[in-house]
DNA sequence: TAGTTTACTTACCAGTTAGTAAGTATCTTT
DNA sequence: AAAGATACTTACTAACTGGTAAGTAAACTA
């Protein structure tokens, strides 16, 4: 079976990049239709209620993120490329693209104003997200590619909230903030060769 | 010469904590003026336009910001006491209060959609505390307080990020997250007695 | 005490929000 | 070829948004 439109898709895009670029609660089903010359009426068809699209985003973005970190791919690198592959993918990119926030800093920013469906996913999606960070801070520790005290798991809370708040503080500070923050982050955790 | 009323501090007051609560978008002049018991047109006559409004948070806090800091007590305490202070006046103090952004965590998020003069404000509070930050940390550096390499400044955006990124991620993972990232943020820079 | 300023209220407005009900063209299945 | 499902459009709504113009009561000033 093949679909014959992609405007369930499109639509997802575009919301996604709107949540990053603006938030949740800053578009609108109007600019949804507008941009995708479709009326209103199309995204409510294949999202009833703006609930429904906010767990569509996360959930969507939850999966892709699994499907990114169990790829083959993933298996064959050292903890210390895998976690430089995070920040490339989940981070270094945003910023390129007119500094969008990543999901997990827009939807924790927005948190208490999001839709109660749409928190449960934005919960699994980073409970998921801070797991495979622990684990693989974890790994790098034992391969002597990285080196902290205290637990993994506290490590990978320190680590994410310092990259999401790096790329919306660079929002006010710009590129340079940016590079500068994340280059000392990295230079804390990593053992120098 | 004394005011009549407290209305416009008022005002202040109930804005700032929204916006720290919800966002400078999730609120209305509705949402102020019912709270109040006042009129929206009370609101719009003490700051005409939301632009104002949101400029008058920022300057206020940042005023208040450099109040705290050069008060008299602040110059009599060691770097790592002053840093000690800082996170419980600025941080500690949201996560009690149902978890409230920072204003700096807050106005990052939503940057894009700010008014143009808010962002400068924003801009020029972001910067005094960045600064004031990087100050603390290079003397708590020299008085062997705290343990870190690179530059001070660089260590001031990663810790900046990082507290802002721990209360909004906070927000997902509880007040329990908050409290093992920030003591292993601590730990990491603080040396050991 | 008359005039002016301050701090509001009353009563609007045009634009936007998420959401709905009913209709239609096209494809899929029987 | 008929019946049903799919993917929309047309046309609408009630609630809310930031913002304004005009009026008013009290306080301050000349």
């Amino acid at each position: 079976m093949t679909t014959r439109t992609d405007t369930k898709e499109k639509i997802l895009d575009l919301a996604e990049a709107l949540m990053q670029e603006k938030g949740f609660g800053e578009f609108s089903y109007a600019h949804l239709s507008a941009e995708l010359n479709i009326k209103n009426a199309a995204v409510h068809y294949h999202f009833p209620s703006k609930e429904d699209l906010g767990k569509a985003i996360i959930e969507r973005a939850g999966q892709r993120f699994l499907d990114w970190c169990q790829q083959e791919s993933m298996q064959q690198v050292t903890a210390k490329e895998r976690l430089s592959a995070f920040m490339d993918v989940y981070y270094r990119q945003n910023l390129e693209r007119g500094i969008r926030l990543c999901l997990v800093g827009s939807s924790a920013a927005a948190f208490p104003a999001l839709p109660p469906g749409m928190q449960q996913e934005v919960l699994a999606m980073t409970s998921q997200i801070l797991e495979w960070l622990a684990r693989t801070l974890e790994e790098g520790r034992e391969n002597w590619e990285f080196n902290f005290n205290g637990s993994a798991r506290a490590m990978a809370g320190v680590f994410l909230s310092a990259i999401s708040g790096a790329l919306q503080l660079s929002r006010i500070g710009g590129e340079s903030f940016y590079a500068a923050t994340v280059q000392q982050l990295w230079n804390q955790l990593v053992v120098k060769t």
